[in-house]
DNA sequence: AACGATACGGACTGCTGGTCCGCTTTGTAA
DNA sequence: TTACAAAGCGGACCAGCAGTCCGTATCGTT
């Protein structure tokens, strides 16, 4: 894409960062307090570096994000049914928000800064953008009226703070939750 | 509550630092882009002034919310039904839904700065709970397993980014909002 | 070897939320 | 009216952050 040519030094640097920044949002309080000063430095680099490489502060995270999150998209997008294409929409709906409510669950963190933005709001994010596609698609195939909206409904349902706070708050276990999550999918879709 | 007794020039302050920021949060782009040193300079106080009053950024925009969200919370704690009690979970669910939606379409900027809340997540806000308590309530009384995790659910439907989103980026007009989401909800509760 | 192109890094800028404390206003009591 | 403590005020001040800039170092190509 805008990968012409690379340097070797820029690709190494840019790995290096992407490590640093993914570890240090996972530790410690998640990536609220962390600062790019920060990223820089334990990845090696100057804070120039950073800021020319991914734009700002969203940049990076958006670039993290998408290293983790390849896999649960590449699930989605060619795995097998359920989960991937070919499944009845009434089962493939549920098991879409199930893996997508299991991965945020696993990096609660990073799906936190991620959704937080800090510049925009999570809707102007291209992810979404592909996670409301999908899921609308699915809904079609359901006696959902109106796919679209019920897709923006149900994805909300999964926003990263919401599961935050009732894995924190409400100390919800991760299985409960998404035991929770069916149901309530299933009912929506059937 | 807090106040035992209230100084004759801090009462007036206090109205001209809610007044001040309630309208320059409406204008522009968003309290996004509004400083506390801008609310201070236009309500005519010192900075000092405003932070002893309202602690911090987040305890200013909650207050003004307070104040423009007083009358949709008297409507649904003890108006007529179907958005007061007293009427059926079938119906108020969705009244109290599309009462939401219209308020936050009235105050998007302002439902934008509490949810984005800045330090916390939107969750910890007192007044989703109070939502949020409302909302389960009236679903106890519908056919929807799990009042309380359908409660999230549905409220999510209408967060202040979402609805920023549809209007906005999707160019989808306030009353068709209302009409799609009260299908959604109808389809949640039937 | 040599020479553009590319990338580096960290000092620097501008702005922000939040604190601090000497000074002013208010309300009360004499 | 005066006196005086408590309550409140304001803006200089601080620390920390995202993001910029540009002289210098590295790369890879001829």
């Amino acid at each position: 894409m805008t990968e012409r040519k690379a340097r070797a030094d820029a690709a190494r640097n840019r790995e290096a960062v992407l490590a640093a920044a993914d570890e240090l949002f996972a530790s410690g309080g998640g990536p609220r307090g962390v600062s790019m000063e920060q990223v820089a430095a334990a990845a090696g680099v100057g804070k120039g570096t950073l800021f020319r490489r991914f734009g700002d502060r969203n940049g990076l995270i958006r670039a993290v994000f998408s290293a983790r999150s390849e896999a649960v998209r590449a699930a989605v997008e060619s795995g097998p049914p359920p989960l991937g294409p070919g499944a009845a929409g009434r089962e493939r709906v549920p098991a879409i928000l199930d893996a997508l409510l299991a991965f945020k669950l696993d990096n609660r963190h990073l799906s936190l800064a991620l959704e937080e933005a800090g510049a925009g709001s999570p809707y102007e994010v291209e992810h979404y953008g592909w996670w409301h596609g999908v899921m609308r698609d699915a809904l079609r195939d359901t006696a959902v009226p109106d796919a679209g909206f019920a897709a923006h409904a149900l994805l909300a349902a999964v926003r990263a703070d919401l599961v935050e706070h009732l894995a924190s708050a409400e100390e919800m276990p991760g299985r409960e939750m998404r035991e929770r999550l069916a149901a309530y999918a299933a009912k929506v879709v059937g």
